[in-house]
DNA sequence: ACCTGAACACCGTTCAAGT
DNA sequence: ACCTGAACACCGTTCAAGT
């Protein structure tokens, strides 16, 4: 509790669990998703393998803790997103940062899919992801209420306007990561996309 | 050229390179992407795991051949779809062919994007993948074209409505398939994101 | 000429042995 | 008490040996 720096004579455990994230991270950035072995991530982050099953159920877990991160990093981001731009403005701001973040971790969704499949309904760094990804979703509803409102705009009224808008902008920014379309410029693309998106979910008029 | 069944003592190659692959998508189906080993699509195929290797370049080329027809398919099934009931019940007909794909091979999205990078330009497992989705694009648009004219509507006349659609289509059929927003009803969903799409997308007019 | 499956170089994960 | 790394049971891929 009062502990400045740990409190093992074998050295700091909570640091030894972020430098082990950070390498997992570093290896996925360079190499890709073949690069990523417990036993360079052990290497890099200067731990043996078998420690890294200490602060971590397995494989998938390393990669659930930063998804996780990278989540509450962009639920930030959309947080601290001005919101007197107007909604296309908002959207195509979202859409980048999306992009940002799905270049890295993306790659990661075929694990996170099994994972929930798997589902260990307890685990808990898969509970941790859910949340997240909760916050995140209300974030940018609360965003994009707000945004609509300063342009004397509104949400159409229907459950699933926010389902569809993130999963519009999920799409598109997989496809400006995955470069599919690449005879357009991505930044109009995204622009398209964010006015598009408006029209398909605002109206003028707030209902009576 | 004239031989009827494969030519060869040792049996008909070709029909040893189809229940390779089907072994393998029934694999994919009943185990998810961890059941797929080389040594199960070899027993099940009825062959050895060194037999593979003279059909396939690698295990990918293998994901790749099942992805081209998968996307062949797809293509077929897009352009027998009826133009006549309006662009928005055309889309929610390619969502749902869409989720349907997705559900089977979008956990290759992962292989795929690893073999864009590693990208062995030449291969030619990757081509076929490449010109088979551009007919898929220009298939969905020509069905969409036709379709908004029956209902007296045009697509917004920009390069990127294309990229666009396709990507939000693939977006929505994803979250379905993932199950997220699970508190919906996943027609409801389809019928909502394809309406939102068709405003984002078309106008009443026909510019003059 | 074609086909097989042991062998090779890995992988994720565990756990006896060290400090 | 904590940490290591050899060992285990796999994997994709190759290629000598069989038929």
């Amino acid at each position: 509790m009062g502990e400045s720096s740990g409190g093992s004579i074998y050295g700091d455990a909570e640091a030894r669990r972020r430098r082990t994230l950070d390498a997992a991270a570093a290896l996925l950035d360079e190499g890709g998703y073949a690069a990523l072995t417990i036993r360079s991530v052990a290497k890099r982050a200067g731990t043996s393998t078998g420690l890294i099953y200490q602060y971590f159920a397995d494989k998938q877990d390393i990669f659930m803790a930063l998804l996780d991160e990278s989540i509450v990093e962009s639920t930030r981001a959309v947080a601290a997103l001005p919101r007197d731009r107007g909604v296309a403005a908002l959207i195509a701001a979202i859409i980048d940062e999306s992009a940002r973040r799905w270049g890295r971790l993306g790659r990661m969704s075929q694990v996170w899919r099994d994972a929930e499949r798997a589902a260990d309904a307890g685990r808990e760094s898969l509970r941790a992801v859910h949340d997240s990804g909760d916050r995140y979703d209300e974030t940018v509803f609360e965003a994009l209420t707000e945004a609509a409102a300063k342009e004397g705009r509104v949400l159409l009224d229907e459950t699933a306007v926010l389902p569809f808008l993130l999963s519009g902008m999920q799409g598109v920014a997989a496809s400006i990561v995955n470069d599919w379309a690449a005879y357009l410029d991505s930044d109009e693309f995204a622009r398209f996309s964010a006015a598009a998106l408006t029209r398909a979910i605002t109206r003028t008029e707030p209902s009576p």
